[in-house]
DNA sequence: CTATGGCACGGATT
DNA sequence: AATCCGTGCCATAG
Protein backbone atom coordinates (compact mmCIF):
# COMPACT_ATOMS: atom_id res chain seq x y z
CA UNK A 1 0.00 0.00 0.00
CA UNK A 2 2.83 2.35 -0.47
CA UNK A 3 3.00 4.57 -2.94
CA UNK A 4 4.81 2.83 -6.03
CA UNK A 5 6.73 6.51 -7.10
CA UNK A 6 7.10 7.10 -10.48
CA UNK A 7 7.98 3.88 -12.54
CA UNK A 8 11.49 4.50 -12.62
CA UNK A 9 12.51 7.31 -15.31
CA UNK A 10 15.73 9.13 -16.14
CA UNK A 11 18.26 10.97 -14.34
CA UNK A 12 15.49 14.11 -14.47
CA UNK A 13 13.42 12.35 -11.88
CA UNK A 14 14.27 14.15 -9.09
CA UNK A 15 13.97 17.78 -10.34
CA UNK A 16 10.86 16.38 -12.26
CA UNK A 17 9.45 15.64 -7.95
CA UNK A 18 10.87 18.88 -6.88
CA UNK A 19 9.11 21.01 -9.13
CA UNK A 20 5.82 19.21 -9.08
CA UNK A 21 5.59 19.69 -5.34
CA UNK A 22 6.49 22.92 -6.06
CA UNK A 23 3.95 23.76 -8.67
CA UNK A 24 1.59 22.14 -6.14
CA UNK A 25 1.60 23.92 -3.58
CA UNK A 26 1.28 26.93 -5.70
CA UNK A 27 -2.19 29.29 -5.79
CA UNK A 28 -3.43 29.66 -9.41
CA UNK A 29 -2.15 33.17 -9.59
CA UNK A 30 1.44 32.31 -8.47
CA UNK A 31 1.10 29.28 -11.00
CA UNK A 32 0.06 32.28 -13.94
CA UNK A 33 3.01 34.31 -12.65
CA UNK A 34 5.70 31.59 -12.79
CA UNK A 35 4.72 30.53 -16.76
CA UNK A 36 4.69 34.19 -17.89
CA UNK A 37 8.26 34.80 -16.56
CA UNK A 38 9.11 31.03 -17.87
CA UNK A 39 7.09 32.07 -21.51
CA UNK A 40 8.97 35.36 -21.43
CA UNK A 41 12.64 33.65 -20.46
CA UNK A 42 12.24 30.43 -22.37
CA UNK A 43 12.20 30.46 -26.41
CA UNK A 44 11.00 26.46 -26.22
CA UNK A 45 7.61 27.35 -24.80
CA UNK A 46 5.00 28.51 -26.88
CA UNK A 47 1.01 28.93 -25.75
CA UNK A 48 -1.44 27.34 -28.28
CA UNK A 49 -4.49 29.48 -27.80
CA UNK A 50 -7.88 27.57 -27.35
CA UNK A 51 -10.94 27.47 -29.41
CA UNK A 52 -14.39 27.83 -28.25
CA UNK A 53 -17.07 25.28 -28.86
CA UNK A 54 -19.15 26.53 -30.94
CA UNK A 55 -22.37 25.18 -29.29
CA UNK A 56 -21.94 25.88 -25.01
CA UNK A 57 -19.15 28.13 -25.85
CA UNK A 58 -16.66 26.77 -23.72
CA UNK A 59 -12.71 26.48 -24.28
CA UNK A 60 -11.65 23.22 -26.25
CA UNK A 61 -8.05 22.23 -25.76
CA UNK A 62 -6.27 22.24 -28.99
CA UNK A 63 -8.15 20.75 -31.70
CA UNK A 64 -9.77 17.99 -29.88
CA UNK A 65 -14.15 17.36 -29.01
CA UNK A 66 -15.50 20.03 -27.00
CA UNK A 67 -15.21 18.03 -23.49
CA UNK A 68 -19.21 18.36 -22.44
CA UNK A 69 -20.36 18.34 -25.62
CA UNK A 70 -18.92 15.36 -26.82
CA UNK A 71 -19.07 13.76 -24.12
CA UNK A 72 -21.52 11.01 -23.82
CA UNK A 73 -24.37 11.06 -21.42
CA UNK A 74 -22.86 11.94 -17.63
CA UNK A 75 -22.24 8.29 -15.96
CA UNK A 76 -24.52 7.69 -12.95
CA UNK A 77 -25.42 10.62 -10.97
CA UNK A 78 -23.86 10.05 -7.43
CA UNK A 79 -20.51 9.92 -9.75
CA UNK A 80 -19.21 13.37 -10.69
CA UNK A 81 -17.69 13.79 -14.25
CA UNK A 82 -14.07 15.24 -14.25
CA UNK A 83 -12.53 16.51 -16.44
CA UNK A 84 -10.20 19.73 -16.85
CA UNK A 85 -10.43 23.14 -18.71
CA UNK A 86 -8.97 26.40 -18.83
CA UNK A 87 -11.22 29.10 -18.25
CA UNK A 88 -10.64 31.82 -20.39
CA UNK A 89 -13.55 34.08 -19.35
CA UNK A 90 -11.59 34.00 -15.81
CA UNK A 91 -7.98 34.32 -16.64
CA UNK A 92 -7.72 35.99 -19.88
CA UNK A 93 -4.89 38.56 -19.23
CA UNK A 94 -4.29 42.42 -20.61
CA UNK A 95 -0.85 41.90 -20.45
CA UNK A 96 1.81 40.01 -21.69
CA UNK A 97 -0.50 38.30 -24.75
CA UNK A 98 -1.28 41.63 -26.83
CA UNK A 99 1.86 43.44 -26.55
CA UNK A 100 -0.22 46.77 -26.20
CA UNK A 101 -2.59 45.61 -24.17
CA UNK A 102 -2.91 47.32 -20.76
CA UNK A 103 0.29 47.53 -18.37
CA UNK A 104 -2.06 45.43 -15.69
CA UNK A 105 0.38 47.07 -13.13
CA UNK A 106 -1.41 50.31 -12.69
CA UNK A 107 -3.51 48.25 -10.06
CA UNK A 108 -2.26 47.49 -6.71
CA UNK A 109 -0.24 44.52 -6.96
CA UNK A 110 -1.31 42.80 -3.53
CA UNK A 111 -3.45 39.91 -4.27
CA UNK A 112 -5.53 40.51 -7.05
CA UNK A 113 -6.66 43.88 -6.60
CA UNK A 114 -10.79 44.58 -7.60
CA UNK A 115 -9.45 46.14 -10.72
CA UNK A 116 -7.67 43.48 -12.15
CA UNK A 117 -10.27 41.11 -10.97
CA UNK A 118 -12.48 42.80 -13.18
CA UNK A 119 -10.36 44.02 -15.88
CA UNK A 120 -9.33 39.63 -16.66
CA UNK A 121 -13.03 39.02 -17.20
CA UNK A 122 -13.85 41.83 -19.57
CA UNK A 123 -11.09 42.62 -21.57
CA UNK A 124 -12.56 39.88 -23.76
CA UNK A 125 -15.66 41.86 -24.43
CA UNK A 126 -13.86 44.64 -25.16
CA UNK A 127 -12.46 46.27 -28.63
CA UNK A 128 -8.44 46.40 -27.60
CA UNK A 129 -8.80 49.88 -28.29
CA UNK A 130 -10.84 50.76 -25.88
CA UNK A 131 -9.29 48.66 -23.06
CA UNK A 132 -7.48 51.74 -21.68
CA UNK A 133 -10.73 53.36 -21.20
CA UNK A 134 -12.36 50.62 -19.29
CA UNK A 135 -8.60 50.51 -17.41
CA UNK A 136 -8.87 54.08 -16.15
CA UNK A 137 -12.20 53.28 -15.10
CA UNK A 138 -11.26 50.70 -13.20
CA UNK A 139 -8.34 52.52 -11.79
CA UNK A 140 -10.87 55.23 -10.10
CA UNK A 141 -12.59 52.34 -7.74
CA UNK A 142 -12.80 52.66 -4.00
CA UNK A 143 -13.18 49.90 -1.62
CA UNK A 144 -16.86 49.31 -2.34
CA UNK A 145 -16.88 48.66 -5.64
CA UNK A 146 -17.68 52.51 -7.10
CA UNK A 147 -17.17 54.94 -9.27
CA UNK A 148 -15.08 57.70 -7.49
CA UNK A 149 -15.28 60.45 -10.41
CA UNK A 150 -18.35 61.03 -12.49
CA UNK A 151 -18.42 60.01 -15.96
CA UNK A 152 -18.44 63.14 -17.36
CA UNK A 153 -15.24 64.06 -15.77
CA UNK A 154 -13.36 60.89 -17.22
CA UNK A 155 -14.72 61.66 -20.54
CA UNK A 156 -13.12 64.75 -20.85
CA UNK A 157 -9.99 63.75 -19.64
CA UNK A 158 -10.21 60.76 -22.30
CA UNK A 159 -11.23 63.28 -24.68
CA UNK A 160 -14.36 60.93 -25.79
CA UNK A 161 -18.28 61.36 -25.51
CA UNK A 162 -20.16 60.60 -22.20
CA UNK A 163 -21.81 57.95 -24.47
CA UNK A 164 -19.17 55.78 -25.25
CA UNK A 165 -17.93 55.19 -21.38
CA UNK A 166 -21.36 55.24 -20.12
CA UNK A 167 -21.24 51.68 -22.33
CA UNK A 168 -18.16 50.64 -20.99
CA UNK A 169 -19.46 50.92 -17.71
CA UNK A 170 -22.04 48.95 -18.94
CA UNK A 171 -19.65 46.32 -19.71
CA UNK A 172 -18.00 46.48 -16.06
CA UNK A 173 -21.16 46.55 -14.20
CA UNK A 174 -22.27 43.07 -15.70
CA UNK A 175 -18.53 41.86 -14.38
CA UNK A 176 -18.34 39.77 -11.33
CA UNK A 177 -19.04 41.49 -8.20
CA UNK A 178 -22.52 42.65 -10.38
CA UNK A 179 -23.02 45.88 -10.20
CA UNK A 180 -19.23 46.87 -9.91
CA UNK A 181 -18.15 50.36 -11.31
CA UNK A 182 -21.62 52.22 -10.76
CA UNK A 183 -21.36 55.64 -10.04
CA UNK A 184 -23.85 55.20 -7.16
CA UNK A 185 -25.20 52.73 -4.69
CA UNK A 186 -28.20 53.25 -6.19
CA UNK A 187 -26.96 52.37 -9.65
CA UNK A 188 -25.27 49.07 -8.53
CA UNK A 189 -28.88 47.85 -6.86
CA UNK A 190 -30.24 48.34 -10.17
CA UNK A 191 -28.03 46.50 -12.34
CA UNK A 192 -27.77 43.57 -9.63
CA UNK A 193 -31.71 43.66 -9.93
CA UNK A 194 -31.75 43.62 -13.37
CA UNK A 195 -29.85 40.70 -13.41
CA UNK A 196 -31.13 39.09 -10.15
CA UNK A 197 -34.67 39.09 -12.49
CA UNK A 198 -33.77 36.90 -15.21
CA UNK A 199 -33.00 34.07 -12.45
CA UNK A 200 -35.64 34.76 -9.94
CA UNK A 201 -38.86 36.55 -9.37
CA UNK A 202 -38.71 39.98 -7.90
CA UNK A 203 -40.48 41.26 -5.81
CA UNK A 204 -43.56 44.15 -7.72
CA UNK A 205 -42.26 47.90 -7.75
CA UNK A 206 -38.86 46.95 -6.59
CA UNK A 207 -37.18 48.65 -9.53
CA UNK A 208 -39.56 51.95 -9.11
CA UNK A 209 -39.10 52.18 -5.82
CA UNK A 210 -34.95 51.76 -5.66
CA UNK A 211 -34.25 54.21 -8.41
CA UNK A 212 -37.39 56.57 -7.08
CA UNK A 213 -37.57 56.14 -3.27
CA UNK A 214 -34.39 55.61 -2.50
CA UNK A 215 -33.69 58.42 0.12
CA UNK A 216 -37.32 57.25 1.44
CA UNK A 217 -36.19 53.77 1.78
CA UNK A 218 -32.78 54.08 3.44
CA UNK A 219 -34.69 56.10 6.20
CA UNK A 220 -36.76 53.44 6.66
CA UNK A 221 -40.01 55.45 5.99
CA UNK A 222 -42.18 53.10 4.64
CA UNK A 223 -45.53 54.41 5.46
CA UNK A 224 -43.94 57.61 3.39
CA UNK A 225 -43.04 55.02 0.66
CA UNK A 226 -46.47 52.83 0.58
CA UNK A 227 -48.24 56.40 -0.08
CA UNK A 228 -46.02 57.39 -2.56
CA UNK A 229 -46.52 54.32 -4.47
CA UNK A 230 -49.93 53.06 -3.89
CA UNK A 231 -49.12 50.13 -2.21
CA UNK A 232 -49.49 48.15 1.30
CA UNK A 233 -46.46 49.05 3.96
CA UNK A 234 -46.40 44.80 3.71
CA UNK A 235 -45.15 44.86 0.84
CA UNK A 236 -42.53 47.76 1.05
CA UNK A 237 -40.86 45.83 3.87
CA UNK A 238 -41.35 42.89 1.98
CA UNK A 239 -39.18 44.96 -0.70
CA UNK A 240 -37.10 46.29 2.02
CA UNK A 241 -35.78 42.59 3.55
CA UNK A 242 -35.74 41.36 -0.44
CA UNK A 243 -33.13 43.80 -1.21
CA UNK A 244 -31.13 43.53 2.02
CA UNK A 245 -31.26 39.93 1.35
CA UNK A 246 -30.41 39.90 -2.49
CA UNK A 247 -28.51 42.85 -3.25
CA UNK A 248 -25.38 44.87 -2.16
CA UNK A 249 -25.07 48.33 -2.65
CA UNK A 250 -21.54 48.22 -2.23
CA UNK A 251 -20.27 45.48 -4.85
CA UNK A 252 -16.42 45.85 -3.53
CA UNK A 253 -17.28 44.56 -0.25
CA UNK A 254 -17.71 40.50 0.79
CA UNK A 255 -17.26 39.17 -1.90
CA UNK A 256 -16.48 35.91 0.19
CA UNK A 257 -19.74 34.14 1.38
CA UNK A 258 -23.35 35.05 0.20
CA UNK A 259 -24.12 38.57 1.45
CA UNK A 260 -24.27 37.10 4.29
CA UNK A 261 -22.56 39.02 7.56
CA UNK A 262 -22.16 35.74 9.30
CA UNK A 263 -18.68 35.09 8.61
CA UNK A 264 -16.48 38.44 9.79
CA UNK A 265 -13.02 36.05 9.47
CA UNK A 266 -13.04 36.22 5.56
CA UNK A 267 -11.22 38.48 3.82
CA UNK A 268 -12.48 41.14 0.99
CA UNK A 269 -9.34 40.44 -0.59
CA UNK A 270 -10.66 38.96 -4.81
CA UNK A 271 -9.10 36.08 -5.01
CA UNK A 272 -9.87 33.78 -8.01
CA UNK A 273 -11.23 29.98 -7.07
CA UNK A 274 -8.38 27.70 -8.57
CA UNK A 275 -10.93 24.77 -8.25
CA UNK A 276 -14.79 25.14 -9.64
CA UNK A 277 -17.53 22.90 -8.77
CA UNK A 278 -20.72 23.32 -10.56
CA UNK A 279 -23.64 21.02 -11.42
CA UNK A 280 -24.29 19.86 -14.71
CA UNK A 281 -26.61 22.31 -16.25
CA UNK A 282 -27.19 24.42 -13.15
CA UNK A 283 -29.47 21.30 -12.20
CA UNK A 284 -29.06 20.84 -8.21
CA UNK A 285 -30.09 17.54 -9.12
CA UNK A 286 -27.51 16.79 -11.52
CA UNK A 287 -23.62 15.72 -11.66
CA UNK A 288 -21.29 18.06 -10.48
CA UNK A 289 -18.53 18.78 -12.29
CA UNK A 290 -15.22 19.51 -11.12
CA UNK A 291 -13.10 21.96 -12.89
CA UNK A 292 -8.99 22.64 -12.18
CA UNK A 293 -8.29 25.74 -13.78
CA UNK A 294 -5.37 26.47 -14.99
CA UNK A 295 -4.31 30.01 -15.15
CA UNK A 296 -3.79 30.81 -19.41
CA UNK A 297 -5.78 31.19 -21.59
CA UNK A 298 -4.67 28.17 -23.66
CA UNK A 299 -2.39 25.08 -23.45
CA UNK A 300 1.49 25.41 -23.21
CA UNK A 301 3.88 23.19 -24.85
CA UNK A 302 6.90 22.70 -26.32
CA UNK A 303 7.51 24.24 -29.74
CA UNK A 304 7.96 22.26 -32.48
CA UNK A 305 9.86 24.96 -34.41
CA UNK A 306 11.86 25.38 -31.78
CA UNK A 307 12.61 21.93 -31.23
CA UNK A 308 13.86 21.76 -35.05
CA UNK A 309 15.31 25.14 -34.76
CA UNK A 310 17.72 23.29 -32.33
CA UNK A 311 18.51 20.11 -34.36
CA UNK A 312 19.75 22.20 -37.37
CA UNK A 313 22.19 24.35 -34.59
CA UNK A 314 25.50 23.61 -33.47
CA UNK A 315 28.30 24.55 -30.60
CA UNK A 316 27.06 26.41 -27.77
CA UNK A 317 23.77 27.09 -28.94
CA UNK A 318 22.60 23.64 -29.19
CA UNK A 319 23.30 23.02 -25.75
CA UNK A 320 21.79 26.30 -24.75
CA UNK A 321 18.83 25.56 -26.85
CA UNK A 322 18.38 21.82 -25.33
CA UNK A 323 18.57 23.25 -22.26
CA UNK A 324 15.85 25.22 -22.83
CA UNK A 325 13.87 22.75 -24.02
CA UNK A 326 14.22 20.07 -20.98
CA UNK A 327 13.08 23.24 -18.92
CA UNK A 328 10.00 23.67 -21.06
CA UNK A 329 8.74 20.16 -21.39
CA UNK A 330 9.59 20.08 -17.70
CA UNK A 331 7.41 22.32 -16.87
CA UNK A 332 4.94 21.11 -19.06
CA UNK A 333 5.22 18.09 -17.79
CA UNK A 334 4.74 18.90 -14.18
CA UNK A 335 1.65 21.33 -14.59
CA UNK A 336 0.07 18.52 -16.15
CA UNK A 337 0.79 16.35 -13.36
CA UNK A 338 -0.13 19.16 -10.92
CA UNK A 339 -3.50 18.80 -12.61
CA UNK A 340 -3.88 15.59 -12.52
CA UNK A 341 -3.38 15.49 -8.71
CA UNK A 342 -5.99 18.10 -7.92
CA UNK A 343 -8.15 17.12 -10.10
CA UNK A 344 -8.39 13.18 -8.90
CA UNK A 345 -8.17 14.60 -5.53
CA UNK A 346 -11.47 17.67 -5.82
CA UNK A 347 -12.58 14.20 -7.80
CA UNK A 348 -12.70 12.18 -4.70
CA UNK A 349 -13.60 14.88 -2.35
CA UNK A 350 -16.98 16.00 -4.62
CA UNK A 351 -18.00 12.37 -4.29
CA UNK A 352 -17.37 12.07 -0.43
CA UNK A 353 -18.90 15.83 0.27
CA UNK A 354 -21.78 15.74 -2.28
CA UNK A 355 -24.19 17.21 0.52
CA UNK A 356 -22.18 19.49 1.77
CA UNK A 357 -21.68 20.75 -1.87
CA UNK A 358 -25.23 20.94 -2.74
CA UNK A 359 -27.14 21.55 0.90
CA UNK A 360 -24.51 23.29 3.14
CA UNK A 361 -22.00 23.56 6.01
CA UNK A 362 -23.97 21.06 7.97
CA UNK A 363 -23.32 18.52 6.29
CA UNK A 364 -19.82 18.44 5.73
CA UNK A 365 -18.59 15.29 6.89
CA UNK A 366 -14.99 15.67 8.78
CA UNK A 367 -12.48 13.77 6.91
CA UNK A 368 -8.83 13.77 7.29
CA UNK A 369 -6.53 13.85 4.21
CA UNK A 370 -5.07 11.20 5.23
CA UNK A 371 -8.06 8.98 4.24
CA UNK A 372 -7.62 10.48 0.97
CA UNK A 373 -4.20 10.12 0.76
CA UNK A 374 -4.71 6.61 1.00
CA UNK A 375 -7.18 6.08 -1.43
CA UNK A 376 -5.36 8.01 -4.10
CA UNK A 377 -1.89 6.40 -3.33
CA UNK A 378 -0.25 8.92 -2.74
CA UNK A 379 1.54 10.70 0.16
CA UNK A 380 0.32 12.62 2.60
CA UNK A 381 1.99 16.06 2.14
CA UNK A 382 1.14 15.62 -1.43
CA UNK A 383 -2.43 15.64 -0.58
CA UNK A 384 -2.03 18.41 2.34
CA UNK A 385 0.25 20.56 -0.51
CA UNK A 386 -2.64 20.40 -2.99
CA UNK A 387 -4.92 22.10 -0.27
CA UNK A 388 -2.70 24.55 1.08
CA UNK A 389 -3.68 28.17 -0.28
CA UNK A 390 -6.78 27.24 -2.35
CA UNK A 391 -9.87 28.34 -3.47
CA UNK A 392 -12.65 25.82 -4.88
CA UNK A 393 -15.89 28.09 -6.06
CA UNK A 394 -19.12 26.25 -5.05
CA UNK A 395 -22.11 25.79 -7.29
CA UNK A 396 -24.02 28.44 -5.29
CA UNK A 397 -21.04 30.69 -6.17
CA UNK A 398 -19.56 31.33 -2.52
CA UNK A 399 -15.93 30.77 -2.76
CA UNK A 400 -14.29 28.97 0.50
CA UNK A 401 -10.53 27.81 0.97
CA UNK A 402 -10.17 23.99 0.09
CA UNK A 403 -9.23 23.61 3.41
CA UNK A 404 -12.65 23.72 4.94
CA UNK A 405 -13.17 20.16 3.45
CA UNK A 406 -11.34 18.74 5.72
CA UNK A 407 -13.17 21.08 8.89
CA UNK A 408 -13.31 18.94 11.09
CA UNK A 409 -16.34 20.49 13.21
CA UNK A 410 -17.94 22.68 10.69
CA UNK A 411 -20.83 20.95 10.71
CA UNK A 412 -21.58 20.92 14.32
CA UNK A 413 -20.61 24.10 14.48
CA UNK A 414 -23.58 25.02 12.02
CA UNK A 415 -25.91 22.67 13.73
CA UNK A 416 -24.96 24.35 16.88
CA UNK A 417 -25.69 27.81 14.98
CA UNK A 418 -29.35 25.97 13.82
CA UNK A 419 -30.35 25.14 17.71
CA UNK A 420 -29.24 28.64 18.66
CA UNK A 421 -31.25 30.50 16.16
CA UNK A 422 -34.05 28.43 16.59
CA UNK A 423 -34.23 28.84 20.71
CA UNK A 424 -37.05 30.02 22.29
CA UNK A 425 -34.70 31.45 25.17
CA UNK A 426 -30.84 31.44 25.70
CA UNK A 427 -29.55 28.73 26.29
CA UNK A 428 -26.79 27.88 28.68
CA UNK A 429 -23.29 26.31 27.59
CA UNK A 430 -24.38 23.31 29.21
CA UNK A 431 -27.63 22.83 28.01
CA UNK A 432 -26.55 22.91 24.69
CA UNK A 433 -23.89 20.39 25.16
CA UNK A 434 -26.52 18.47 26.28
CA UNK A 435 -28.79 19.06 23.04
CA UNK A 436 -26.06 18.41 21.00
CA UNK A 437 -25.48 15.35 22.90
CA UNK A 438 -29.33 14.37 22.33
CA UNK A 439 -28.40 14.55 18.63
CA UNK A 440 -25.68 12.21 19.14
CA UNK A 441 -22.97 14.60 19.16
CA UNK A 442 -21.32 14.47 22.10
CA UNK A 443 -19.12 17.57 23.07
CA UNK A 444 -17.81 19.07 27.06
CA UNK A 445 -19.69 22.25 27.99
CA UNK A 446 -16.14 23.82 27.37
CA UNK A 447 -15.83 23.05 23.58
CA UNK A 448 -19.01 24.22 23.08
CA UNK A 449 -17.77 27.92 24.31
CA UNK A 450 -15.20 27.64 21.59
CA UNK A 451 -17.54 27.06 18.98
CA UNK A 452 -19.89 29.94 19.85
CA UNK A 453 -17.04 31.66 19.97
CA UNK A 454 -15.56 30.99 16.70
CA UNK A 455 -19.28 31.75 14.88
CA UNK A 456 -19.22 35.21 16.72
CA UNK A 457 -22.26 33.91 19.17
CA UNK A 458 -22.76 35.70 21.98
CA UNK A 459 -22.75 34.38 25.26
CA UNK A 460 -26.44 33.51 26.87
CA UNK A 461 -26.94 36.61 28.82
CA UNK A 462 -25.88 39.04 26.47
CA UNK A 463 -28.45 36.87 23.76
CA UNK A 464 -31.27 37.94 26.29
CA UNK A 465 -30.70 41.01 25.10
CA UNK A 466 -30.96 40.75 21.33
CA UNK A 467 -33.77 39.13 21.46
CA UNK A 468 -35.51 42.06 23.63
CA UNK A 469 -33.91 44.16 21.14
CA UNK A 470 -35.56 42.22 17.98
CA UNK A 471 -39.33 42.43 20.44
CA UNK A 472 -38.44 46.40 20.47
CA UNK A 473 -38.53 46.54 16.66
C1' DC B 1 -23.42 29.70 42.97
C1' DT B 2 -23.46 29.45 37.86
C1' DA B 3 -21.79 30.51 33.36
C1' DT B 4 -17.72 31.82 30.76
C1' DG B 5 -13.28 32.63 29.10
C1' DG B 6 -8.03 31.85 29.72
C1' DC B 7 -4.29 28.72 30.01
C1' DA B 8 -2.24 24.67 29.24
C1' DC B 9 -1.79 19.72 28.32
C1' DG B 10 -2.02 15.42 25.47
C1' DG B 11 -3.42 13.27 21.48
C1' DA B 12 -4.35 13.59 16.61
C1' DT B 13 -3.33 15.67 12.18
C1' DT B 14 -0.40 17.67 8.81
C1' DA C 1 8.72 18.57 14.06
C1' DA C 2 5.02 21.78 14.12
C1' DT C 3 0.30 22.77 14.51
C1' DC C 4 -4.45 22.08 15.58
C1' DC C 5 -8.18 20.55 18.55
C1' DG C 6 -10.88 19.00 22.51
C1' DT C 7 -10.93 19.24 27.19
C1' DG C 8 -10.05 19.90 32.21
C1' DC C 9 -9.03 23.15 35.77
C1' DC C 10 -9.36 27.57 37.72
C1' DA C 11 -10.21 32.49 38.17
C1' DT C 12 -13.55 35.89 37.45
C1' DA C 13 -17.89 38.26 36.30
C1' DG C 14 -22.66 38.37 36.92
Amino acid sequence: MYQVHYPTIRPQITAHLAQTMTLLSLTNDELRQRIEAELASNPALEIIKDGRCPSCRRIIKGSGPCPICSCPKPGSPTEPVVFISSREDFYRKGGSMAGEDIAEDPFPSKGISLSAHVMRQISLDLDPQDRYLAAYLLVHLDDDGLLTIPLIEAARYLHKPVSKLKSIQGIIQYADPIGVGSTSPKQALLVQLEVLSEMKPVPNLATTIISEGMSLLSQGQYNELARQFQTSIRHIQHIENFIHKNLNPYPGRSYWGDSRSHNLAHISTYHQPDIIISCLNDDPDGVLVVEVIIPVAGSLRVSQLFREACKQADGDKKIMWRKDIERASLLVKCIQQRNNTMSRLMQRVAVCQKEFILKGEKFLKPVTRVQFARELEVHESTISRAVANKSVQLPNRRIIPFSMFFDRNLNVRAILREIIEAETQPLSDSELAEILAQKGIKVARRTVAKYRSMEGILPTHLRRREKQKIWND
